[in-house]
RNA sequence: CGGGCUAUAGCGCAGUCUGGCUAGCGCGCUUGACUGGGGGUCAAGAGGUCGUGGGUUCAAAUCCCGCUAGCCCGACCA
């Protein structure tokens, strides 16, 4: 392609509204452009990298078994109704209805496609010779985000891969998700990402049930605890800490709490100003609603609850914080006064409580606060949990050494669903002995998009985008110096042709601007391999030829141009 | 959805507090000349509903009220 017939507007200053390096650069490098929050259009140069990545991602399906095939994106509000993720997906929903003739018909945008494929599969799959089977598409995804943002790393429109494997056994599931882990692994490498699987919430197949593939970075919105010793990672939804606790025998003769008046301080920050202690001497009691029941969760003041795990450890099927009349009740107290001693409910207690010696509770008392309130003697419990966010510093569940929490943009995420869809879109299929079960789900998505955008984010320097040559818009850009010298384009038009004809993606800078600034513009667009072309090299019968991340070129005689391009680049497309 | 910030030429910004001449600067763009190896120089130009609706005023980019859009922090994110 000749810069001059393509479309690539470059800026040389960063637009005001752009904050990440991904965002700015792909801007400033023609890659993409806002039509409002949310919605991007890809340019052509981003766009060749969107399809790269496609085309990597499709190779891999393929090689993985996965069939492709492609659904609406338009579907009726009624499939989500039947698996109750119409009520799930609230507001991220985008739906609307719309006239048709004297009807109005209700119509949602795919925000993911569980229930389109698992309606299909449910009228097509009867048997269990038909299973297992795996199928994908490369398809736009619509998520009305609450907040988009960061460019295209979050967006309200996507276009995500998606897969969906059907198994009437959990050995053909665990197959599919290993055949999915390995081709995400691959796919993910071949873009040139540093790439981490990390475990991920799972549900209640509990497990390994799902991943995540995270690609570390500093804007990451994802928090990863990662042990760099073993290689532990979970993110921080998952993520166990090594942390364990004995319960504290009772101290006989120990001195009674004292309470102390903490007037309309009722968050740890406002009482440990008033009281002046650290947080840490705090336990921090958190009214849940277990199934319903009141549970209280006791943590120590700096630490964050885990729902995950306190619904675990309540053996509830699902939790959320208690509202205020239930919290009243428990503790006779209004919110920000609850405590232990006292309590009428069950409490779940954190491992690192026991280990405080003399902690500040609340007196379950408005405005009032105890201290040197002793775990194990004022109040009594028989376990210690882990219910609370791992942090930084912890052990590791794995090897003991210390956790470190690392952001991280996900890209993609594997997923065994279990039978949550094939049962309520009674997707079933009988067994060789006559009996009738529903088929066993897993899904897989990769953001497309958000690769790319992940690679811009991490791969780059002060000067503009460094392509991974898998993924680059073009391999190689030819610069003639100076488009008004015959004997220069002769030369750039004829190299540009043969390495076209050898099936090399090339892009050449026609324009008639002065050396510096194609330079400057090369370098923000960030194409693997550039060619330059001009009066004085030809003077000496060579080109001049450099990788993006080289600092110096090499000079390489007209005629072994073609030849030597071509052997760096299968040279990199190996290693 | 809560909190904050912003909106003036394609991009980056000044002007707004303290209302007043023809609304400015840099980059980019057009034309010409010079130039030609890391965003060049000179000259001449084009380009503006000052986000939008209302109000105050002799007079509004500037003050007041509403709305909209964008960005940031937080909550949310199968």
């Amino acid at each position: 392609m000749r810069w001059s017939q393509t479309f690539i507007p470059t800026m040389k200053e960063v637009p005001a509204e752009a904050e990440v390096p991904s965002h700015q650069l792909m801007l400033r490098a023609g890659l993409i452009r806002q039509l409002m929050a949310g919605a991007y259009t890809y340019l052509p140069l981003g766009y060749r990298s969107v399809r790269k990545v496609s085309e990597i991602v499709r190779q891999e399906m393929d090689r993985a078994g996965a069939v492709e095939l492609f659904m609406p994106a338009l579907q009726p509000i009624e499939i989500f109704e039947r698996t109750g993720r119409r009520e799930a997906f609230g507001n991220v929903l985008f739906n609307f209805e719309v006239k048709r003739g004297d009807r109005k018909l209700h119509f949602a945008l795919g925000p993911t496609h569980e229930e389109v494929i698992t309606d299909l599969m449910a009228r097509h799959i009867s048997s269990y010779r038909q299973l297992p089977i795996t199928l994908y598409q490369i398809q736009t995804k619509f998520r009305n985000e609450e907040r988009p943002r960061f460019g295209v790393l979050r967006t309200s429109e996507f276009i995500m891969k998606d897969a969906y494997s059907f198994g009437s056994s959990l050995e053909q599931l665990n197959a599919a998700y290993d055949a999915m882990y390995n081709a995400y692994c691959k796919i993910f490498q071949r873009c040139g990402l540093k790439y981490l699987p990390v475990e991920a919430e799972s549900g209640p197949i509990g497990g390994d049930a799902s991943h995540e593939f995270m690609v570390p970075a500093s804007n990451g919105e994802d928090f990863v605890v990662h042990c760099p010793a073993c290689g532990y990672a979970a993110n921080q939804e998952r993520a166990e800490t090594g942390r364990s606790s004995k319960v504290p025998a009772p101290v006989d003769g120990s001195a009674a709490p004292v309470k102390v008046d903490t007037p309309n301080a009722g968050s740890i920050d406002q009482v440990s100003r008033l009281l002046k202690s650290a947080a840490t001497s705090f336990i921090k009691t958190l009214i849940y609603k277990a199934d319903g029941q009141p549970v209280a969760v006791l943590l120590r003041g700096d630490h964050t609850a885990n729902e995950g795990k306190i619904r675990r450890a309540s053996g509830a099927a699902s939790v959320e914080l208690a509202d205020e009349a239930t919290i009243l009740a428990a503790t006779g107290a209004p919110v920000g006064f609850a405590g232990p001693v006292g309590i009428k409910c069950r409490v779940l207690v954190d491992h690192d409580v026991a280990l405080i010696e003399k902690a500040i509770v609340g007196a379950n008392e408005k405005d009032a606060h105890l201290t040197g309130v002793v775990p194990g003697t004022h109040f009594q419990f028989s376990e210690t949990f882990d219910l609370r966010n791992a942090e930084a510093g912890d052990s590791c569940p794995r090897c003991g050494r210390n956790l470190e929490i690392v952001h991280g943009i996900e890209v993609g995420h594997v997923f065994k669903l279990g039978t949550k869809y094939s049962v309520s879109m009674e997707a079933k299929y009988v067994d060789a002995q006559e009996q009738s079960h529903p088929i066993i789900m897993g899904c897989y998505g990769i953001g497309v998009t958000r690769v790319v955008a992940s690679v811009v984010e991490t791969c780059h320097d002060e000067n503009g985008i460094i392509w991974p040559l898998s993924i680059a818009p073009y391999s190689v850009e030819v610069i003639p110096l100076n488009v008004t010298d015959p004997e220069v384009m002769k030369i750039s038009n004829g190299i540009y042709d043969e390495l076209i004809s050898s099936g090399i993606d090339v892009l050449m800078d026609d324009r008639d601007q002065r050396p510096g600034f194609k330079f400057k513009d090369a370098d923000l667009i960030g194409i693997p391999l550039r060619v330059t072309i001009g009066g004085k090299g030809l003077a000496e019968g060579i080109a001049e030829i450099k990788w993006r991340t080289d600092s110096e070129a090499k000079k390489v005689p007209l005629a072994d141009v073609i030849g030597y391009v071509k052997d760096l680049i299968a040279e990199k497309q190996m290693s």
